[in-house]
DNA sequence: TTACATT
């Protein structure tokens, strides 16, 4: 099996932007393994450490604060006056035992070198296990050593798969030369992909996406050294052929960059708006301008931070959006005024929320198709073989959906980057969790007042619907308590007054069926005055 | 239909 070896000096300058925490692995039972089988290799230094690292939640690990002492595994350096090399890289481990802590791991990498910071990945309400960890040695060169000494080498006790170990997503900004493969015969090894793409460049990963049982879904990552080089292997293979068992020719197209998802997360709201309640017909026209809207302030936010990333074909077609109407992302029932389930979990850049995780089937029997952003053909196709194309950490991201629904159901993660929950599966953040967050004003110029909601909506429509301007803090839609009808209005609370006036910006006016939302700040309390 | 963090 080749190994890749990842060429990313360089790239470590800057701290990376906040990118969704991967999340490689559902959810699962802990696999009883006793720490006495991991075995380490030559060399080895077996003995029981003392916990040095930070534990740290998962969507905290970007803000890590640096150990401000020294100790004995942290290393300062001197060029960089930091505890670790600039160019350090992240090293992503999957496909580790649930039993299996920091303190047991650290055996295992420390025979590569001095780590910096090792986190095993917690579910952010369970705090369960979730099979992965982020790794970062004190010396790049350690991380190759260990990439090349472990990465698919050898299998963790209790694990059917071999433990992962690259450069996290968050570390590669390689989405521009990652391919995202669809159409795939099962039956396609890593090697297979691997021949197939090897003409055109230089592979530095390759990896088929896995159900839990470890059976192919048919698509795959590669990741090649360049842009050119992948844009070659999508020329020479896109469409070229249809695998056996295939339901249609092969589909070679970049794999979506942060950006595109939270652009489709967006996509995925619009739909949500339609589908949540039957009920609510919405015009069409509200897809298109809601997502016209949506599609502005992303536009805004790339302009600011890429210098004008945004391609046209960002923008998606009429069509395409209507079809995601039908498309169902939010399984709440027709009865949404309770969020106590078939919520979707924010993004990272919630703080302080703790709005359970979902992924939502599809169950209404409709085909919608969501848009690929980048804009690249035959999407259909890699949603037709029940994969959403998302630029998961680890195959096994979406996992938990093919086991638990199949056939014309279709899935997707609205935010992919955590933990996939399926409805029917457990689904266990406490629901008092999300009264604690409710209700919260933020500062002054951060809150919004809306009126003109529609009658369906709920403190969690409303937050999905301004999510995409900031992070929400709060959200709330006010009830009428006899008739526990909504009074079709509410406020929303952003942590900063930039995100409101985003916002404001963006959606004050915005039609929603025969009204307008009207969307202003929210009066200041010494401001009241009589209606 | 124009109500600004409720009962």
């Amino acid at each position: 099996m080749a190994r890749f070896i990842s060429r990313e000096a360089g790239r470590q300058q800057r701290c990376p932007a906040p990118a969704p925490v991967p999340a490689p692995a559902p959810s699962r039972a802990p696999v009883p393994v006793p720490c006495s089988l991991l075995a380490p290799g030559p060399g080895a230094a077996p003995s029981p450490q003392p916990l040095l690292f930070l534990l740290l939640l998962p969507y905290q690990h970007q803000v890590l604060p640096e150990p401000m002492n020294g100790s004995e595994s942290i290393s300062i350096h001197p060029e960089s006056g930091t505890m670790k090399d600039q160019d350090a890289i992240k090293l992503f481990i999957g496909q580790i035992p649930r039993n299996l802590e920091e303190k047991d791991l650290k055996p295992l990498f420390e025979q590569f070198g001095k780590i910096h910071e090792l986190t095993v990945l917690k579910d952010r309400y369970t705090g369960m296990h979730k099979g992965c960890a982020f790794l970062t040695y004190c010396a790049r060169e350690s991380a190759i050593k260990a990439q090349n000494a472990l990465h698919e080498q050898k299998t963790l006790p209790g694990m059917t798969r071999p433990i992962q170990v690259k450069p996290a997503d968050s570390e590669s900004r390689g989405e521009d030369r990652k391919l995202f493969v669809g159409m795939l015969n099962k039956q396609q090894t890593e090697e297979d992909v691997y021949r197939l793409f090897e003409p055109y460049g230089v592979i530095e990963e390759c990896t088929v996406l896995r159900g839990p049982d470890g059976n192919s879904k048919g698509c795959a990552f590669v990741k090649f050294s360049t842009h050119a080089e992948a844009q070659s292997a999508i020329s020479a293979l896109h469409g070229s052929q249809t695998m056996p068992g295939a339901s249609s020719s092969l589909v070679v197209k970049f794999a979506d960059t942060d950006k595109e998802r939270t652009i489709r997360r967006m996509q995925q709201m619009v739909g949500q708006f339609g589908i949540f309640n039957p009920a609510i017909a919405l015009p069409f026209s509200t897809y298109s301008s809601y997502a016209h809207a949506l599609m502005q302030q992303q536009a805004a936010l790339m302009a600011a931070s890429h210098g004008g990333y945004l391609t046209p074909s960002v923008a998606f077609p009429a069509t395409q959006i209507h079809q995601m109407g039908a498309l169902n992302i939010n399984s709440l029932p027709p009865t949404p005024m309770t969020p106590v389930s078939g919520l979707s979990s924010p993004p990272a850049n919630i703080t302080s929320s703790a709005v359970p995780s979902i992924v939502t089937p599809i169950v209404n029997g409709f085909t919608g198709i969501p848009h690929q952003p980048n804009g690249h053909p035959a999407v259909e196709a890699v949603y037709a073989n029940g994969l959403p194309p998302y630029s998961t950490q680890s195959p096994t991201a979406a996992d938990t959906l093919q086991q638990a629904f199949t056939g014309v159901q279709q899935y997707t993660a609205i935010y992919p980057a955590t933990t996939l929950t399926p409805i029917g599966q457990s689904l266990p953040p406490p629901p008092q969790v999300i009264q604690q967050q409710q209700q919260r004003e933020g500062p002054e110029g951060c809150n919004l007042f809306i009126y003109h909601l529609p009658q369906e909506f709920g403190d969690n429509e409303l937050m999905q619907m301004f999510l995409p301007f900031g992070t929400v803090i709060s959200s709330k839609v006010f009830m009428d308590r006899a008739t526990n009808q909504s009074k079709c209005f509410g406020f929303v609370s952003f942590d900063n007054p930039a995100s409101a006036q985003a916002a404001i910006q963006a959606m004050n006016g915005f039609q929603i069926g025969m009204k307008r939302l009207k969307v202003q700040l929210k009066r200041p309390k010494d401001a009241s005055r009589p209606y």
